[in-house]
RNA sequence: GCGCGGUUAGCUCAGCGGUAGAGCAACUCGUUUACACCGAGUGGGCCGGGAGUUCAAUCCUCUCACCGCGCACCA
């Protein structure tokens, strides 16, 4: 017998290693079924498991198991990233605990430190994806720096290097001073800060006391400044232009030049300009062939450009004492208060510096190309379509991608430095020699370069190289391309963007048919979880307190699309008392032998109840399959809820408690209600288990001596639609009406404790009999149902039958607080009356008459029948009241 | 500035041309052997404002307001 209450605890730590020895997750690359593939992102491999963790993976798992259920081969292929910056900041800090240096050890034995790490807690995040029941092929695990998908990367670089794809170049970069390394224009966030406009004057070549006025954010780096410039139809300078000012401090001489780029009405209309420092100054140089004077070193400190007090300097020392040294010499016009934005690097959270320097670069406005058209013609797919506008924009506006990072922790760039600037990019170190020795004629020696690649490049090679790729293996032509994605809308660029353009280019096809974006969650009042605003949801934490079943319903009854997930502790709660609610309604089956049996024809059911909950069982599967097909998690979710409480429980047991305990019921009724019931039941589990895999496989075990075969692994049904019994639909639709037409009659009587059954359901009448006469304060108030149900006014003690084989006892009780009851009634009369006016107002119309379709017009006019014969009904029963 | 969302019951959100829905909360009643992590019921909405299209608009179009988010600009 099953315990009275479910206990998550006890039964989901069980179940799994079971699930993953009869090898159920693995997908097979012979299977004659049709494949289905997910590539799981790989969360960051010293990650731990936070919410959007729980979210991304439950949609995957479940997509995996009912297509698994479903009849498919499913591939879910899981893994790790090795997260270039995140993972190396990680263990530095861990050093610095230690009063370790990264550059003191050198890069071989910090990389050892790190793979140290990896070893460690590398495997943390795999682990609680199991305690979630996530059931990826973990055979086919794969790290982004293990050895395969390392050779990938070499083949991918190199390949792109020789179709010119990749290059090197001297550009503007994005310098993170903290990390010391350049940045890709997305690992840049642009966020609002409080700073100063600072007005200040330069003197004028030659002419005394005539000054040109320039506003700058940025007074330090006038050290650097190598031109002014304004408006070529700025009349108040035009006498200025190719003239020459004076640079405070420095006294460089600098000229003044005209272009378009300024705006006249902005602060004073004169610009400083400083090309080696912001990235439109840069463009500005580059126009009017001007000196580019950089004045800071890699930590962003003033370096030996500049005049000897100021060298060392950090940046906002330096322009604290620009700041003082021009108020000394009475050139700071004015300062303002301004709201600006300032780039941060996204993971050191300090002011990038934009840098000249060699980075190599991939040309991802042509990589665009193909990856635009792409989703244009739809061979990709975005889910919800709205994100295509996102990926379009970001995509047609797309710069030359950074992708070297001076960083230790990474693929290392295969590209090695040789004489006279020579470069040789190849596959290998050897490959690269016999390269060189071919070019110069003789051995020369090269160092590889010490730079690594952004991480995201590997992780765009992720849905092949994890198949084989380069090598032509079987899994790479049988899983590629993937059927869907998941991910969050946050990595479109980063991400998605990136394996569009590397599948394109090396696959010739597209990396998966479609992409389903899912919202971020956040906190029950709608702020992002963040460990600073210490409102981080522990999905371990929940699974621990709720159960992962009750965290997994949450997550798909909330995945609706398009909109933010607002966690919050009630509603988990809620899905857990679902739980708790199956578990009862199984452990009541079993009470009462209702057991899933093997040999049940459930479509020869004879009964009108057991024919209308077969029908409705194949409805809610065809809903629920369709709901899975088209990402409508949440659909899912609530058709199976609804059923399950709505409609098994709420309804089906009841009704079918008299056919199961009355003495009178035929033993083959009897039986054949038992045997319903258990499938039902059966068929429950079944439909829940991609969402709730562990009270489902714990019942179906436990309910009933079952072969080898696992909930997990077993087939989803296929109904079709004769299956509904549309009568027997019917009969109980009306049933159902009648009852809860009754049941609201009763609920504002002011009947004692103790003298209210609200109706007997049986198939006897004798029983029924019985058991009104135990209840004989009974008044007529009958009045407001359908006379095709009943008849308006019920004799006392009536019994009445109302579908076949089923009677509905009626105690048509007492006790009326008469005052209640007319209120009530003249406000149902008022809301009919209301609805009556609106329809008949819409029939008096000539187009809606002539334009609306046939049965709408149908409709109308037998609800104007209805509503016509209830007021008369109710108006009747209100007149009764009213002589009493 | 450009773009994308959102505005529906006290709260969190579904629905998206044909009589307004769920969960939670509130309130009333109830322990009849699955379940109080329960059952039955009730109350509560000019579906953000305005205009238009339509026989018919919460739903489509336009517009305004407010709230998110993304991108760009910012001397």
């Amino acid at each position: 017998m099953l315990d009275k209450t479910f206990e998550h605890n006890a039964i989901e730590q069980s179940h799994y290693a079971l699930w993953e020895q009869t090898g159920a997750f693995r997908a097979h690359a012979d299977s004659v079924k049709t494949p289905h593939t997910i590539m799981m992102p790989p969360p960051n491999v010293t990650g731990t498991l936070h919410i959007g963790h729980a979210l991304t993976n439950t949609l995957q798992d479940i997509l995996t198991r009912y297509h698994r259920m479903a009849g498919r081969d499913a591939l879910w292929l899981p893994g790790t990233d090795h997260a270039g910056i995140a993972t190396q900041m990680v263990v530095e800090r861990q050093l610095d605990a230690k009063g370790l240096k990264r550059r003191d050890m050198g890069r071989t034995a910090f990389l050892d430190k790190v793979w140290e790490w990896k070893a460690e807690s590398g495997g943390t995040i795999i682990r609680q994806l199991r305690r979630l029941g996530c059931t990826p092929d973990w055979t086919r695990e794969r790290f982004t720096m293990d050895e395969g998908l390392s050779k990938a990367v070499r083949h991918a670089f190199v390949q792109m290097h020789r179709d010119g794809l990749i290059y090197r170049d001297k550009r503007l970069v994005n310098w993170d001073p903290k990390l010391h390394t350049a940045l890709s224009d997305i690992e840049v966030v642009q966020k609002e800060n409080k700073g100063h406009m600072w007005h200040i004057r330069y003197p004028i070549e030659g002419q005394e006391e005539r000054f040109i006025t320039i506003a700058t954010t940025r007074p330090e780096t006038m050290l650097g400044d190598t031109a002014i410039v304004v408006n070529p139809d700025d009349e108040r300078y035009q006498d200025l232009v190719g003239k020459f000012a004076v640079l405070p401090i420095v006294d460089r001489l600098i000229p003044i030049i005209a272009d378009s780029y300024v705006d006249k009405e902005f602060g004073s209309g004169a610009m400083k300009v400083t090309p080696a420092h912001d990235f439109n100054d840069f463009e500005l140089g580059k126009r009017h062939g001007l000196e580019v004077i950089n004045i800071f070193d890699l930590n962003a400190h003033i370096n030996d450009n500049a005049p000897a007090e100021y060298r060392g300097l950090d940046r906002y020392a330096a322009r604290k004492k620009v700041l003082h040294e021009l108020e000394a010499q009475d050139l700071l016009a004015s300062v303002e208060d301004v709201t600006n934005t300032l780039p941060f690097g996204d993971r050191s959270d300090v002011v990038i510096e934009p840098y000249l320097m060699d980075q190599w670069y991939c040309d991802a406005p042509k990589l665009a190309v193909e990856a635009i058209k792409a989703v244009e013609d739809g061979r990709t797919e975005f889910v919800p379509k709205n994100w295509e506008n996102t990926y379009f924009e970001w995509m047609r506006n797309i710069q030359p991608w950074c992708i070297s990072r001076q960083l230790w922790w990474g693929h290392q760039i295969p590209a090695w430095f040789g004489p006279e600037g020579s470069i040789f990019v190849a596959e290998t170190e050897e490959e690269a020699y016999t390269q060189a020795r071919a070019q110069f004629g003789q051995a020369v020696k090269l160092t590889q370069d010490d730079d690594v690649l952004d991480t995201w490049f590997s992780s765009g090679l992720w849905p092949f190289s994890t198949l084989g790729w380069p090598d032509k293996t079987p899994e790479l032509a049988r899983y590629y391309p993937g059927d869907v994605l998941i991910t969050g809308f946050d990595i479109i660029f980063f991400w998605v963007a990136r394996m569009m353009m590397m599948g394109l280019y090396f696959m010739k096809e597209v990396p998966f048919r479609k992409v389903y974006l899912h919202a971020l969650v956040r906190d029950a009042k709608g702020q992002k979880m963040s460990k600073s605003k210490g409102n981080v949801i522990d999905p371990l934490d929940i699974v621990e307190k709720y159960g992962a079943d009750a965290l997994r319903f949450t997550i798909t009854a909330m995945a609706a699309q398009g909109r933010d997930i607002r966690m919050s502790e009630d509603r988990i709660e809620g899905y857990r008392n679902f739980a708790t609610k199956l578990w009862n309604a199984a452990r009541y089956c079993q009470m009462n032998g209702c057991l899933p049996r093997g040999d049940v024809d459930p479509y020869a059911a004879k009964h009108t109840l057991n024919r209308w909950i077969v029908g409705a069982v194949a409805q809610a599967q065809r809903d629920m399959a369709t709901a899975f097909e088209t990402f409508r998690f949440n659909e899912a979710a609530n058709i199976a809820y609804q059923f399950t409480w709505g409609t098994f429980c709420d309804w089906y047991l009841e009704f079918t408690k008299p056919l199961l305990t009355g003495e009178g019921t035929d033993p083959a009724l009897k039986q054949e209600t038992r045997d319903i019931t258990g499938w039902v039941l059966d068929q429950i589990l079944l439909m829940l288990n991609p969402i709730m895999p562990f009270i489902t496989e714990e019942l179906y075990e436990s309910l009933a001596p079952r072969d080898a075969k696992r909930l997990l692994t077993s087939q989803w049904p296929r109904f079709d639609a004769k299956t509904v019994d549309q009568a027997a639909e019917k009969d109980v639709e009306q049933l159902i009406k009648v009852i809860t037409a009754i049941r609201s009659v009763r609920a504002d009587m002011n009947v004692p404790a103790g003298a209210q059954i609200p109706l007997c359901i049986s198939t006897s009448q004798s029983d029924a009999a019985d058991w009104l006469d135990r209840y004989h304060d009974i008044l007529n108030r009958m009045a407001r149902l359908e006379s095709s149900v009943l008849a308006p006014a019920a004799p006392k003690g009536a019994v009445q039958t109302i579908v076949a084989g089923m009677t509905l006892a009626i105690p048509v009780a007492a006790y009326i607080d008469l005052d209640k009851e007319r209120e009530r009634l003249r406000k149902e009369i008022g809301k009919l009356s209301d609805n009556l006016t609106r329809i008949e107002d819409k029939l008096k119309n000539d187009n809606f008459v002539q334009n609306a379709p046939a049965e709408i017009l149908a409709e109308q006019k037998s609800r104007q029948a209805e509503m016509t014969t209830l007021i008369a009904k109710f108006t009747q029963a209100l007149d009764q009241l009213e002589a009493a």
